[in-house]
DNA sequence: TCTGGGGTCCTAGGACCC
DNA sequence: TCTGGGGTCCTAGGACCC
């Protein structure tokens, strides 16, 4: 089933959201420089700089104010429009170089280079790296491998390794194992902090001692995805390239607040702003939901304040991707676990049972034809709100930004997607 | 004062059916 | 009093990823 004669190249896009920012900033290209979370919450992305001055990833940002002062780090919100922009111009240099791409993250891409066996890797590599820095600006590291697991690791020392100038080919490697034994446990794609203490206590401690480790009794404690992550390592091709994303299974959307909110009303409004975003996302792979899952919560870090925190399920009798029709259902629901005089941080929605919107199956209370005549309309407003910008055409829209939206105070331009906010190159 | 958001897969156990 | 066994489906929770 597995192809065994492939090799990958993990491309990987190095402090992405920085780099992204530093495009258009030439200003900071020296400088450290931190992006945060959304509502400016922790750091996110980090440059070479900022990681020196011991900024962690993750790090709320209130912690780092110290070092933030003495050492002029440059300090960026997220601004998901320029990076998704950004990445999206990444992903179409790479595909010139091979016609298997999996686009894995925002920020990284699985190629397969099965059919060019005859080129040498590293080489092929820096012709990559070369290329999408010269179009778009964005510095990658390269790691090349026979498996995916292996191709991860081939980064680790692609990106750390200064000369390896950004590429590293382990293909066929005859010394492959002594570059895993320099890999921690936890630092092995697929092996998270819960199973790499119960590895650590059982004394394997690095790469090399995992793809060592007998093969049943990684099976038995770690399931079937340890196993793979082990076969991998041992040079076994077990997760395949996915070039065509699958339709999500969940849509959510959620945010936390700019300042806690306490009433029904505005919980309700920030509720109503979130399930238009996610029935947009709902369209946007043409599916309908068959069950609806809100959730509120107060804020968890607040310890001296009374916490609360509830979701319901719904089940939808019509499933339907109607905008105003999820959102009064909502309402009334939100009714149901909402206590007042709580201050609440987040509230959201996921969507559940999607299905593809040709396979709604009639019901007692609607008929197909109306689910689709419904979800065609609002995909012909989402089509405006595509042309003319977010919030065009609405429900439930609040007029003015509202006091629970999120706090964005480092926001950069939308230097590549929107008309008014181009940068202007001067000249003498 | 201030701590993100959005996903996937796997398994165990209960409900339900014949 | 005696009270099977096996299959499927669903869900909650836990692990992981970026």
């Amino acid at each position: 089933m597995f192809n065994q004669d492939q090799v990958f190249a993990l491309v990987d896009c190095n402090n992405f959201y920085v780099s992204c920012e530093r495009v258009f900033n030439p200003r900071i290209r020296d400088k450290p420089v931190v992006v945060l979370s959304n509502n400016d919450g922790c750091v996110v992305s980090r440059s070479e700089q900022a990681k020196q001055l011991g900024i962690g990833m993750g790090t709320p940002i209130f912690k780092c104010e110290q070092l933030i002062k003495k050492f002029d780090v440059q300090v960026f919100s997220s601004n998901y429009s320029l990076y998704a922009d950004m990445s999206s111009r990444v992903m179409d240099v790479l595909r010139k170089f091979s016609p298997q791409v999996e686009i894995y993250s925002i920020d990284e891409a699985f190629l397969c280079l099965e059919k060019f066996k005859q080129k040498d890797y590293r080489e092929y590599g820096e012709e990559i790296r070369e290329t999408v820095a010269k179009w778009t600006g964005i510095p990658v590291s390269i790691g090349i491998a026979e498996t995916k697991t292996l191709a991860k690791v081939a980064n680790r020392f692609a990106k750390r390794d200064v000369d390896l100038k950004g590429v590293f080919n382990l293909t066929g490697h005859p010394d492959q194992d002594s570059f895993l034994k320099q890999v921690e446990i936890e630092d092995i794609w697929g092996i998270g902090p819960k199973y790499s203490l119960m590895l650590r206590k059982k004394g394997i401690v690095d790469g090399l001692m995992f793809k060592n480790t007998d093969e049943n009794w990684v099976r038995e404690r770690m399931t079937v995805t340890g196993q793979k992550t082990l076969l991998e390592l041992r040079g076994k091709n077990c997760v395949e390239l996915e070039m065509i994303p699958p339709d999500k299974k969940g849509i959510t959307c959620s945010r936390s607040f700019g300042q806690p909110v306490e009433k029904f009303e505005l919980l309700q409004q920030a509720l109503a702003t979130y399930i238009s975003r996610a029935a947009e996302k709902l369209r946007k792979q043409d599916s309908i939901p068959l069950s609806m899952h809100i959730f509120i919560t107060t804020n968890r870090f607040n310890q001296d304040e009374p916490q609360y925190a509830n979701w319901i399920d719904i089940k939808l009798s019509k499933p339907t991707s109607y905008t105003p029709y999820l959102i009064s259902l909502a309402r009334e629901n939100l009714g149901k676990i909402y206590k007042s005089g709580y201050r609440y941080k987040k509230v959201g929605v996921t969507f559940t049972g999607i299905i593809p919107s040709k396979e709604v199956q009639p019901g007692f209370f609607y008929h197909p034809d109306d689910v689709l005549n419904d979800h065609r309309f609002m995909k012909i407003l989402d089509q405006i709100n595509d042309r003319w910008g977010r919030n065009t055409v609405g429900f439930s829209l609040p007029g003015k930004k509202p006091s629970w939206s999120m706090s964005q105070k480092k926001l950069s331009p939308k230097f590549t997607t929107a008309w008014d906010q181009i940068p202007v190159v001067y000249c003498d």
